[in-house]
DNA sequence: GTGAAAGCGCTAACAC
DNA sequence: GTGTTAGCGCTTTCAC
């Protein structure tokens, strides 16, 4: 019990081959019952583990899934979605044995395009997870085709795909937002957006100015955040210099909506009675600041299980499906209201809103 | 380029044995400097990388390093510690070519130990990061020395260590929260508690207890809260319902404080005019809540660094020494302002404001 | 200085 | 059915 028992051991101890013990710890047919009984037997009894070493080296497979994380430091431990993604992702991987190893790079493209060559170089992963897709062509795409890397995308890119990809969409949650202002009688609705390069940042922008449209209202006036608090709260004190500013505000995050509020509160205007606003995530602080946040649900725990099942599915049978996620839903808590001229009492009898209310 | 090239290709191409490529990569003395130039020029002509697999199976080491989260799934995206933290340990091992990886465990303790059973029988890594330590024994400590598994805990435990630590000193931060608080003539300062079976939350409760103690001041309130939004609000609660209820409370982290705070905000409180309110963490969010936050820093990301060179030491070394953060500090914000002269206002009739967790 | 060969623990042809 | 053998790609002892 010094070293850890290794196949001969179990083999000396059972008294055969080497190869015997691998085929039945493989389930492979072709042993008889009654050696597949005591090879069983005696691994147990050793409490042989196989060396997952070893079988890397010989499968020539690292049995590992990667995920780069490329963030700013101040954003990571704000972000609400790598933490819920990875687990998601750790509870299918564990499943099948696989490890989760991360890598995380704070500077710029360089360094990220390092973080995918030394885990494809090394080997240390048979495929990665991309998230923070960029619009356009997101120069990781190509960089992995060239490094012969699997991989599965978080939203499907413009652009050709060239991997699975695990959607979720947002913009029935965005557009259920706008519907909701508007149906309380807004018609003022502002977006502070998140960065316009990514993927999601440009869908959540695209679906909120869609549904403006779609309901016949003017195009809203608009804010460039990039999903920090701190970004949030810039962005929201631009739409408040605005010649008219808007009566409802819909955030691109949950973070920038909280503190694009904590603005407003500083201003002097009371959220939701001079101004209505929604966040995205639903993160568990949304239900419990003042006033409790109207937000779109997403389930970043169930993208990450999604997202894990496909990309271990593109590297076992080298090549996967897309996976669909269940739209996101508007949650109705008590910071949006119908604007301040029209004065309504406000009729929040039922506020018990702990089940989403999709709106569509 | 198909295949990555091999030490046997490099030998190959120089027209030396593999044994001397293996010399010359690793920087062992006795080859001619000649022969050196040679086999380094032949292995950047090829692009060749040393493959990890083969060097962990030859050294029978992982190169990698293991962090266990055990956290029920919802909570894990509004905790911020982990991600900043591993931000840190990453930054540390991405310079010596080690990678971190990831256990995610939800359920209880069992789980928990397999997680660590795995990662070590399997030789995925060469050690663990010991995070929310428990009081007292904490199972994992004599898990890990059963298993040999190097490990550095994040705070000393109070039961004979067995591993070196990284120590954070909470104490001086929260002690000055509570001078704080005394110093602007609160008298009844309460404490919303994290979960006494972890040392950080066990840590921080004594801090604020002895603070009071040696300023003379009676003990304050106290109710057991979870490092959750919803338990800081259900402790707040508690804490309203005292006879005499506090003009301060100190509460374990962020979280719970911007929820107690909206808990205060709804009973028609005024922070800080009313009550006067401290975290722990410094979140990014801290200061973008209405009022400002004023809380304890700490550096969650330092953290992870030093937790990893110790770490790193400890496996390379056989030993390490435990290392010493510099201690947390009071942030001053706005959250918090001498007492209300007549006392803690009745509160407002309480609103049916239970709202039940969501399970999903 | 350099090469041959054994070994890390497993898998997989191929014989018997 | 089962054993033998040759890898997977690297390190390392030991001759030369």
């Amino acid at each position: 019990m010094r070293q850890s028992p290794t196949i001969a051991d179990v083999a000396r101890v059972v008294g055969v081959s080497k190869s015997t013990v691998s085929f039945v710890l493989n389930n492979r047919p072709g042993v008889a019952a009654d050696t597949r009984a005591r090879v069983l037997a005696a691994a147990a009894e050793l409490g042989f583990r196989p060396s997952h070493r070893a079988r890397a080296l010989s499968y020539s497979r690292a049995f590992a899934l990667g995920l780069v994380m490329a963030r700013p430091a101040e954003l990571l431990g704000a972000d609400p979605f790598f933490p819920a993604f990875i687990a998601g992702v750790e509870t299918e991987l564990a499943k099948v044995g696989h490890a989760l190893v991360l890598r995380v790079v704070t500077g710029g493209w360089d360094e990220e395009a390092d973080g995918y060559r030394q885990l494809a170089g090394d080997g240390r992963v048979d495929g990665v997870f991309l998230s923070d897709l960029r619009v356009g062509d997101d120069p990781r795409l190509e960089l992995l085709q060239e490094l012969r890397l699997p991989a599965v995308t978080l939203q499907t890119p413009d652009t050709s795909p060239a991997f699975p990809a695990v959607n979720l969409d947002e913009r029935t949650g965005i557009r259920a937002a706008v519907e909701h202002l508007a149906a309380l009688g807004h018609r003022r609705i502002a977006h502070v957006a998140g960065p316009q390069e990514f993927v999601h940042g440009h869908r959540r922008r695209a679906a909120w100015a869609d549904a403006l449209r779609d309901l016949g209202l003017p195009p809203g006036p608009e804010a460039a955040g990039d999903f920090t608090a701190a970004g949030g709260a810039a962005a929201t004190r631009r739409l408040f210099e605005e010649s008219e500013p808007p009566s409802a505000i819909v955030y691109a995050n949950d973070l920038m909506a909280i503190a694009g509020a904590t603005v407003a509160h500083e201003r002097g205007l009371s959220i939701p009675d001079d101004l209505s606003v929604t966040g995205f995530d639903d993160t568990e602080l949304a239900r419990h600041v003042h006033p409790p946040l109207t937000t779109v649900r997403m389930d970043a725990l169930a993208m990450g299980r999604a997202a894990a099942r496909t990309l271990l599915q593109l590297v076992e049978n080298g090549s996967a499906e897309s996976a669909e996620l269940p739209p996101t839903e508007l949650v109705l808590r008590r910071s949006t209201a119908p604007p301040a001229p029209g004065g309504l009492p406000r009729p929040r009898a039922s506020q018990a809103d702990d089940e989403p209310r999709s709106t569509s």
